[in-house]
DNA sequence: AGAGGCAATTTTTTT
DNA sequence: AATTGCCTCT
């Protein structure tokens, strides 16, 4: 990887949100404030850029790159952080367009750009940890545990110790050895710590669980940034020679940043020239638009920025050129709610707009609606004075939370209005994909051994329980990992001929891709594409979907199949961007003794960079606005992005603000209140803000409190509007026409108060009894995924479930309550 | 060994 | 609603 996008689906994403006029041709400085270009010009000695949302800070960031390399800095001396792929390489996209010219015209742009490192934290560490395996106390053919692998791999250590998982959930023991390690603390800093019983277990758990993936050698996300800050501290050679090479360092988001990050930022600035101000570090962030604290970040990195650095040089960047002077006074005084903040006003000399909208809805579907409808007379007629009509990719909806999502992509589709999902991870995610990925790591790295149990019996090889808990504990017991142990099955006893048959099949089919781990001979695939082609076929794992799709009919398994392959196009598509010179895997290895270590075999340092890429994907770098499509995401995904409209919903108590903020943390809060922020702040022309009156949330419809942010905007911007009263559109769209049963006033979404207290002794009819009247067999409903059905009988009670015969899906049972069926006739 | 069914559970955001 | 884990049946 050389810090460009590596997009898993090989769409790499193009300058965004497009080229601002007159960037392409002339001077660096042409068109910008005199703020702007004083940051541009700060090449030397440490600086803070404070840039306000919408005040052009990527601008000033990639022209502060060409500057340096028009003074003739080398551009391998540069290296630029930030958070996601999806920004370095747009980084990258600009630079190089400054550079170049619009017209391609080369003024030695391409040459000067080669070697500037423009990647993630996480990339560069990943690379670091590779590069200088060694001295930083890994291998470098690593591999990197996601979240559930992390998972698997702790509940695995809490059973071995005796702990119960029930007392210890691996994901709480995980949040907090998250914690930990982003603080910087080992597991025996972490025990030291430790005062009470369940801390002083959970340090046990967080030692052995480090152990364990020594023993796998493989490290999870913290990891990354822990050892690297470790090794950067303690190897003084390394801190010298990376500090030697990359002079001149830059930092996105920098109020994003956590401890580690921090004290890698850090060495890796080193102290500067002797004599000098200090090192040549610049940061750039906003701490307003600080929204990651639950992950460790830190935000007096960047408040204490000038007590680190003292003589550091602060530019403030206050003015909006971005949105209109309603949305912008909209933002400025919801986020002066916050206490803790520097006072920093923004302001902009635009005029004119529409005025921000804020809703009112009856319930989720009802504001789906809203937003569709808005969207589309968006496109059709435009926003404003001077618009024709807005782009589908220039809109967006942001929520809070990825639940909130389903609704609003059915009612696009309703709509016909093309959109994307920023899940740049749901692909990975896939059950399908990750068993491939799992052979691919186990290839890869024969220590790995939660991949390893993950597919050994995937497609079934006759390997059940039985014989995996003889080799699990063959393999603590000898502390050889479980792939080696497995080699050995004939010597060990409690595996039946059948199990033992099937993992000889099992350990000769990875030899034969790996060639017995030497990479070499003629069963080795000759490409990386080959291989994954190769793992997708003979694992069984092709045939496996292939049957389980023609037996059911489903066509949810039939796009399994194309997943397989369409995860061997994007091997093929890796390979083919692949640059073994910038891979650091591919530089002679130093060893302890001074001497060169030879390079990995070609084919295995692909296989690593391949899976690396795959492993360090965010959602936010799946957002594609090329491809003219409404994008839907998080707010958090949405930082860094800007669109010509824009709708949050979901502005309710307990969902914006989240829940979980809603303890009475004034910190938590107020970090709600800068993602509400961030939200509006993405708006260039159009913004609608929305909130439902009632809220299915995991099935049970609830009643909603209107977000206490929507009163906190300045009501000479924002226009409020109530439509959560009208019922008309309900009728004849559902069953609560049963008037008997449900009342016209109460819309069919609210509970009856729950199960409560029985009134006279007999508790009230369930919801889905209720239904169940409305719907004799025979009758034809509409089902949101399934299309039109029969009713072919119904059950009463308290789970009423009716048989219903679908027109394509054939017959399926439903709970009534839950199942969102309409009512044709 | 393995599939399928039923019950319990669900703390948001992401590298 | 959806996922996960546990249990039973074949």
């Amino acid at each position: 990887m050389s810090g460009g996008v590596d997009s898993p689906f090989g769409m790499d994403v193009p300058d965004f949100p497009g080229p601002q006029p007159g960037e392409s041709s002339g001077s660096i400085l042409e068109g910008l404030t005199k703020e702007q270009a004083e940051a541009v010009l700060a090449t030397e000695g440490p600086v803070l850029i404070l840039a306000a949302a919408g005040s052009g800070k990527t601008r000033v960031i990639t022209r502060r790159i060409a500057q340096l390399l028009s003074m003739g800095i080398p551009a391998w001396s540069i290296l630029a952080l930030t958070f996601t792929n999806k920004s370095a390489g747009e980084m990258r996209e600009r630079v190089s367009k400054l550079l170049l010219g619009e017209d391609g015209a080369s003024l030695g742009g391409e040459r000067a750009l080669r070697g500037l490192t423009a990647t993630t934290f996480h990339s560069l560490c990943a690379r670091l940890l590779r590069r200088y395996a060694e001295p930083a106390g890994l291998k470098p053919d690593f591999t990197i545990y996601d979240s559930g692998d992390q998972a698997s791999l702790c509940k695995k250590v809490i059973e071995q110790l005796g702990l119960a998982t029930s007392n210890f959930p691996p994901r709480s023991v995980l949040s907090a050895v998250s914690n930990a390690k982003n603080a910087l603390q080992d597991a025996a800093a972490y025990e030291a710590r430790a005062h009470d019983w369940s801390t002083k277990n959970v340090a046990k758990i967080y030692s052995a669980y480090s152990k364990a993936l020594r023993a796998a050698n493989a490290v999870d996300f913290d990891d990354l940034l822990m050892v690297t800050a470790r090794l950067l501290e303690r190897d003084e050679s390394v801190r010298r020679e990376l500090q030697q090479r990359w002079q001149y360092l830059m930092i996105d988001e920098y109020q994003d940043t956590n401890l580690a990050q921090f004290k890698i930022a850090s060495l890796l600035a080193g102290k500067g020239a002797p004599g000098g101000n200090g090192p040549n570090i610049c940061v750039v962030g906003d701490p307003d638009q600080a929204i990651y604290g639950w992950r460790g970040a830190d935000i007096t990195n960047i408040l204490e920025f000038e007590e680190h650095y003292p003589g550091a040089k602060v530019i403030r960047l206050g003015e909006n050129f971005r949105s209109t002077k309603h949305i912008l006074a909209a933002a400025d005084t919801l986020i002066q709610k916050n206490q803790r903040r520097k006072h920093k006003p923004l302001f902009t000399n635009r005029e004119g707009g529409a005025t921000v909208e804020a809703i009112l809805c009856r319930d989720e579907r009802h504001e789906a609606g809203l937003v569709t409808d808005w969207f589309k007379s968006l496109h059709d007629e435009g926003g404003d004075e001077g618009d024709s009509g807005f782009p589908w990719r220039e809109m967006a909806v942001f929520y809070r939370t990825n639940s909130l999502s389903r609704v609003l992509e059915e009612s696009f589709r309703q709509a016909n209005i093309p959109y994307t999902i920023a899940r740049g991870t749901a692909f990975y995610d896939r059950e399908e994909v990750k068993n491939a990925l799992s052979y691919l790591r186990v290839v890869a790295n024969a220590a790995d051994d939660v991949s390893l149990e993950r597919i050994v019996n995937t497609p079934t090889r006759g390997i059940g329980d039985a014989a995996i808990t003889v080799i699990e504990r063959e393999a603590a017991g000898t502390g050889a990992p479980m792939f080696a142990t497995l080699r050995r099955v004939r010597e060990l006893a409690g595996i039946s001929s059948r199990a033992a048959a099937g993992i000889e099949k099992f350990v000769t089919l990875v030899d034969d891709w790996t060639g017995g781990g030497s990479f070499l001979g003629a069963t080795v695939p000759a490409s990386l594409a080959d291989l994954v082609d190769r793992v997708v076929q003979e694992s069984g794992l092709r045939t496996m979907y292939q049957n389980q799709a023609r037996a059911s009919g489903n066509e949810a398994d039939l796009e399994r199949v194309d997943n397989l392959d369409e995860l061997v196009s994007s091997a093929r598509e890796f390979e083919q961007e692949y640059d073994p010179e910038g891979d650091p895997a591919m530089e002679p290895t130093r060893a302890a003794d001074g001497s060169d270590r030879p390079a990995p075999p070609a084919l295995l340092a692909l296989l690593r960079g391949f899976l690396e890429s795959v492993s360090l994907v965010a959602d936010a770098d799946s957002v594609d606005p090329a491809q003219g499509s409404v994008t839907l995401m998080t707010l958090h995904a949405a930082k860094g992005l800007e669109f010509k409209a824009a709708a949050i919903v979901g502005l309710e108590e307990g969902t914006l603000p989240h829940s979980r903020a809603l303890g009475g943390d004034a910190d938590q809060m107020e970090e709600e209140r800068r993602l509400c922020f961030v939200g509006i702040t993405r708006a260039m022309r159009r913004l609608m803000l929305t909130c439902a009156k009632y809220r299915t949330i995991r099935g049970l419809p609830e009643r909603t409190i209107p977000s206490r942010f929507l009163s906190e905007l300045p009501k000479e911007h924002v226009k409020f509007s109530d439509q959560g009263g009208a019922l008309d559109d309900l009728r004849g769209t559902s069953w609560d026409q049963d008037s008997d049963d449900l009342d016209d006033d109460s819309p069919r979404y609210v509970p009856d108060d729950g199960p409560g207290v029985p009134k006279g002794g007999v508790s009230p009819p369930s919801i889905g009894t209720k239904i169940a009247k409305a719907l004799p067999p025979g009758c034809i409903v509409r089902h949101p995924q399934f299309g039109e059905g029969t009713i072919v009988s119904v059950t009463g009670g308290m789970n009423a479930r009716a048989v219903i015969r679908f027109k394509g899906a054939g017959e399926k049972t439903m709970v009534l309550e839950y199942a969102r069926l309409t009512r044709v006739r």
